[in-house]
DNA sequence: AAATTGGACAACCGCAGGGTG
DNA sequence: CCACCCTGCGGTTGTCCAATT
């Protein structure tokens, strides 16, 4: 592949960034773009590589990331999405506005997936651990369609990047068909660009804000998705799944979005987090602030996270052309939690099931007091266990379910 | 007070893949 | 088609700093 030696140059700068190179570097950014990353160093007096700058600005320089603690709302994001996504923190950090992916793939590592571990929850699969227990029932299919839509989920984000990439280079040959003469760098028309504007010429395609999905790409992904799919219910009245003909799930077109008429929930009630309306990008928001008001915070997002439990007993998917129902009522989730009749504990949501057990984490200290409502000490019974794991996978679905219409996600 | 440990996060590494001449 | 350039991305390492011993 050729692979240039970026770094292996002597003489170049490693480790951490003075004040002095974030200043050049920023200040030759706003007032040229970046341009060539590779070119960059040169022109503005850095010693460092090309890659060093470039991510450098992405993760740390950019004037629209947020720095600071992540919020329990993001973090709820974050899971539910590395349930969907996976790994690909690219694609999870589009969702979290004014985060980088490095920022969350951090975040992960050192919080969530040792919490997930504590919790006896797999953080790469997000089953629990042991899933033997769980074969008799319904709930490994539940996570196998989870693990099948995430699948498709991740093809179609890809399929929906390059409908973005292809349409920017039409617009752009377009725009020089039409005699523009603009500069390859970005912002470079005048000295007072904007830092934001400026950022969002920058940006990296994949870490832009997917534009709103236009008709015409809808309809592409219709068009790729009428390879025919079959509608397969899962015994049970379970979750019906996006089959390929073959049955086996081949097609990595899946254009899995969510029924308008999906109660638009989990939008922002108040705090920092409202302040990306700006953004293009239709978002998962989430109540609340990353500051100090976290019990309230927590009330009201519980209050959501209820509601919207309440709401989506049923839960319809529609694929485009397809639209697909699944009956929570027929789903490992359900049958515990009514023959135990233990109602609220869906209720208590997933804010609470990661504080209760992880009330001994000093990062997310929980302020009812970590007593758990079962009174066992903490510990957990085995019903215990299957419930906190029903309410994680629920509130997994609850995501999908809410997610709005236009999302780019679904 | 010094040494050690561990958490948090910034930064680097190297692969993959698209673009271009 | 090939070689190279460039960027995106995920995994990993390095560094700093606070807490603990």
């Amino acid at each position: 592949m050729g692979r240039s030696p970026c770094c292996d140059k002597v003489g170049l700068k490693k480790g951490p960034w003075t004040p002095e190179e974030d200043q050049k570097l920023l200040a030759y950014i706003e007032e040229h773009g970046h341009g060539s990353w590779r070119a960059l160093p040169a022109k503005a007096g850095l010693q460092r590589c090309g890659k060093s700058c470039r991510l450098r600005w992405t993760n740390y320089l950019r004037p629209d990331i947020k720095r600071g603690k992540f919020s329990l709302q993001e973090e709820q994001t974050i899971i539910q999405l590395h349930a969907l996504l996976g790994n690909r923190w690219s694609a999870i950090a589009t969702h979290l506005p004014k985060r980088t992916d490095n920022e969350i793939k951090n975040y992960w590592n050192t919080h969530i997936k040792k919490r997930l571990t504590k919790m006896g929850i797999d953080p790469v699969t997000h089953k629990p651990k042991n899933d033997a227990l769980l074969s008799s029932d319904g709930q490994s299919k539940t996570a196998a369609n989870l693990s099948h839509m995430a699948q498709w989920e991740s093809a179609r984000l890809e399929a929906e990047a390059r409908l973005v990439r292809e349409s920017k280079i039409r617009s752009h040959s377009l725009q020089h068909q039409l005699g523009s003469s603009s500069s390859t760098f970005a912002s470079s028309s005048s000295a007072s660009t904007s830092a934001s504007a400026l950022n969002n010429n920058n940006k990296p395609e994949a870490q832009r804000p997917p534009p709103p999905p236009s008709r015409s790409s809808l309809d592409v992904l219709k068009a790729w998705n009428s390879g025919g799919w079959l509608e397969s219910n899962e015994g049970n009245g379970g979750i019906v799944s996006n089959v390929g003909v073959s049955g086996d799930l081949e097609s990595p077109t899946s254009t899995l979005s969510f029924s308008e008429n999906a109660p638009p929930i989990m939008n922002g009630i108040g705090g920092e987090n409202n302040n990306n309306n700006d953004s293009a990008m239709p978002m998962i928001e989430f109540v609340g602030n990353s500051g100090n008001s976290s019990s309230l915070v927590k009330e009201e997002a519980e209050q959501e996270w209820k509601s919207t439990y309440d709401s989506s007993i049923t839960t319809t998917f529609s694929s485009g052309l397809h639209e697909f129902t699944m009956n929570m009522e027929g789903t490992w989730a359900s049958e515990s939690l009514r023959t135990s009749g233990s109602h609220d504990i869906v209720e208590e949501g997933f804010t609470n099931l990661l504080l209760k057990t992880n009330s001994d984490d000093p990062s997310l200290s929980s302020e009812d007091g970590g007593e758990s409502k079962n009174g066992d000490g903490g510990g957990g019974t085995n019903s215990d266990f299957y419930e906190d794991n029903n309410n994680y996978w629920n509130s997994i679905l609850n995501l999908v379910n809410s997610s709005p219409s236009h999302s780019p996600m679904f």
